[in-house]
Order: structure tokens, then C-alpha cells, then sequence
DNA sequence: TAGGCCATCTGGTCCT
DNA sequence: AGGACCAGATGGCCTA
């Protein structure tokens, strides 16, 4: 929130702008400072001499007060700034509802960690784990912000007393929770967020796969992929595109990106034995992974060359 | 109305 | 000396 234009503070001195002040009668001072006595006429201390507080101090003092002022404004607008370009980059953005900063943080730190396991474990990441990786330590509002770009049940992966996520931790489990995937999906896109359980979606109609079953649904605006009430990059959707991040800034275009997308659009490129997912022809859960980094990409799914992590590596 | 979040001001500390 | 960084204080706005 930005507030009115800086105002003068209040000072307990009032300095006088435009004031006729000269270095001259500061030097002036300076010298008065030099007696060898405080003004209790005791023995002057060691250690740096106090100057003596006139007009034109007291000026500098304020300007450069104000100019500081000035720099922490402009500092912290930067940081803000920085901040704002991580909640682009963090699945679900959204310009309505934005993340606070430290909800941002701890989903970023999330993020970080659930595609570094991803990674590291080289096999096709359980969802829900990633999910609830992703959810560790978030606030209530965000866990539905999450759940709902996922248009997951939110309670279905929230965390315990202790801060911790109950998580079943099997397939089997998952596909209990959700034997249909309009059943309990609940949260229509855009409604992510404290409305979820109380959607009842009745519009499924878009192809819905995941763990080796086939669902079809259909988002309430009639087809419109992802589309979000205010969330202009449902990062995380798991109604036919399972994306993680399906709209790039270009900042990161032009540097370092790391990036998942997860898509069942038909037609996109089907997987390899080796692949994440393989479902149903029509529904074809695509899945990618990019990796930009200094001008190169990865792309995991599409093609069938064989990389480090066990994802399908293309464009190496 | 209380609580959360935020922007801003401010003074202290550290560094160049 | 001056700038960057930091944390505390304060007050405004918003929402449940």
C-alpha cells in the first residue's frame, strides 16, 4: 500500500529551509566545541565531539534523514518489486488474490524443494506428495489457493496439528479419495480458494487422467483451460493440463528458468514406455520438463531421448 | 472490532 | 561521511 506523498515529519527542532546558513558559522561552532569543558564544566570526554546543534545541522539532518528516507522507500520498493516477480514464478499466481510475502517465501522454498525431489528421485512424482511438499507450512488461504489451482480437496492433504502433512502416501489412497474426478475435485477453476468444498462441479466433461485412470471434465466456462477467476496462471491444474507453470514471465525467457508443465491436450506428443504418465489415448497426460539455464532446454516427454533423471530428455 | 498485512519512518549498525 | 541494510514502531486498509 503506498500512502500519501512524504510529508515532513514532525521534529522536535524547526529547521528553517532556505535559511542563510554558511559553512562559516558552522566552522564557527565547530571551534566552541573545542572547549575543554562540558556544559557542567566538568573535564570534556574522550571520544567523538558532539557538534553543536544549529540551523544549518539541523538542515543537513533533515534533508539527509529525508533522502535516506527516500533510498528505504526506493530500497524496499525494489524488494517488493523482486518479490512480486517470484510470485509469478511460484505456482498459483494470481493478480487478484496475491500471496502474501511470507506465504510467497514458503511456497517458493516449497517449490524448490519438490522439484529438487522430483528430480532427484528420477521417476514421475506421486501428485499428491508434490502437492502436499508444496503446502508444508502454508497458511489455511494459501493451502486452498493451491488446492484450488490443483482443484484438489484441500482437506484431503492438510496438515495435522503439528504442522505436518498427513499424507497417505499411496496411489491407492488418492484414488479412494477421488474414485471420480468430479466427485470431490470440488473447487471449480476459480473458486480455489475457502469456496472449494462447497462447489458441487456438475459441468465434467474434459478428459481427466491420472494414476492410470481416465476421467472426463469440463471446466465451468466451457473449455477454457485453466482459466481462473483472477489467476491469470493457474500454475498447478489438474483438470486436463497439470501445469506448474504454464505461463512464463519473460524475464525468465531471457535468463534461467526452470520450469514443469503437465498437459493432456490431445495431439501434443504422446510418451514413451519410459514416460511419467501414460493413460488413455485421448487424454494423454503430456508431460514436460523444462529446464532453461544459461540459453539451454531440457524438455523431458516429448521425445525419447533418455535423461539423467530418468525424465526423457529433448533438445539436450 | 480484532487481527493480518502492508508501507513508511526512524535510528542503529556495518561497510566502503 | 554516507550508503546499505535491518528491525522496531506506527498507522492505514481490509476482511472475517
Amino acid at each position: 500500500m503506498l500512502t500519501l506523498p512524504y510529508e515532513e515529519p514532525d521534529m522536535t527542532y524547526e529547521p528553517r529551509f532556505g535559511g542563510d546558513i554558511s559553512e562559516r558559522e558552522d566552522e564557527e561552532e565547530e571551534r566552541e566545541d573545542d572547549n575543554q569543558q562540558d556544559e557542567n564544566g566538568l573535564p570534556r570526554k574522550r571520544g567523538p565531539r558532539r557538534k553543536k546543534s544549529t540551523k544549518g545541522r539541523q538542515e543537513r539532518v533533515k534533508v539527509r534523514r529525508h533522502e535516506a528516507n527516500a533510498r528505504e522507500r526506493s530500497r524496499m520498493h525494489g524488494l517488493n518489486d523482486a518479490l512480486e516477480s517470484l510470485r509469478k514464478v511460484v505456482p498459483c499466481y494470481s493478480k487478484t488474490q496475491k500471496l502474501s510475502k511470507i506465504e510467497t517465501l514458503r511456497l517458493a522454498k516449497n517449490y524448490i524443494w519438490a522439484l529438487s525431489e522430483t528430480l532427484s528421485a528420477g521417476k514421475k512424482p506421486d501428485l499428491l506428495g508434490f502437492v502436499q511438499t508444496l503446502c508444508k507450512g502454508l497458511s489455511q488461504p494459501t493451502t486452498n489457493l493451491v488446492a484450488g489451482c490443483l482443484q484438489l480437496n484441500a482437506r484431503s492433504f492438510l496438515t495435522d496439528h503439528n504442522g505436518e502433512v498427513t499424507y497417505p502416501g499411496s496411489r491407492a489412497h488418492y484414488d479412494n479419495m477421488y474414485p471420480y474426478p468430479g466427485a470431490d475435485l470440488g473447487t471449480p477453476p476459480g473458486q480455489g480458494c475457502s469456496t472449494q468444498d462447497s462447489a458441487k462441479p456438475s459441468y465434467h466433461s474434459r478428459h481427466y487422467s491420472y494414476g492410470g485412470q481416465y476421467y472426463d471434465y469440463t471446466s465451468p466456462e466451457g473449455g477454457r483451460e485453466g482459466h481462473l477467476d483472477g489467476q491469470i496462471s493457474p500454475p498447478l491444474n489438474f483438470s486436463g493440463i497439470f501445469s506448474l507453470k504454464h505461463d512464463e514471465p519473460e524475464e525468465y525467457g531471457k535468463s534461467g528458468h526452470y520450469g514443469m508443465r503437465y498437459s493432456s491436450v490431445p495431439g501434443q506428443g504422446s510418451l514413451s514406455s519410459a514416460s511419467m504418465y501414460r493413460v488413455s489415448p485421448e487424454g494423454r497426460l503430456h508431460y514436460d520438463l523444462h529446464l532453461r539455464s544459461a540459453g539451454q532446454t531440457y524438455k523431458a516427454g516429448t521425445q525419447s531421448q533418455e535423461f539423467d533423471t530418468g525424465l526423457i530428455a529433448n533438445g539436450v
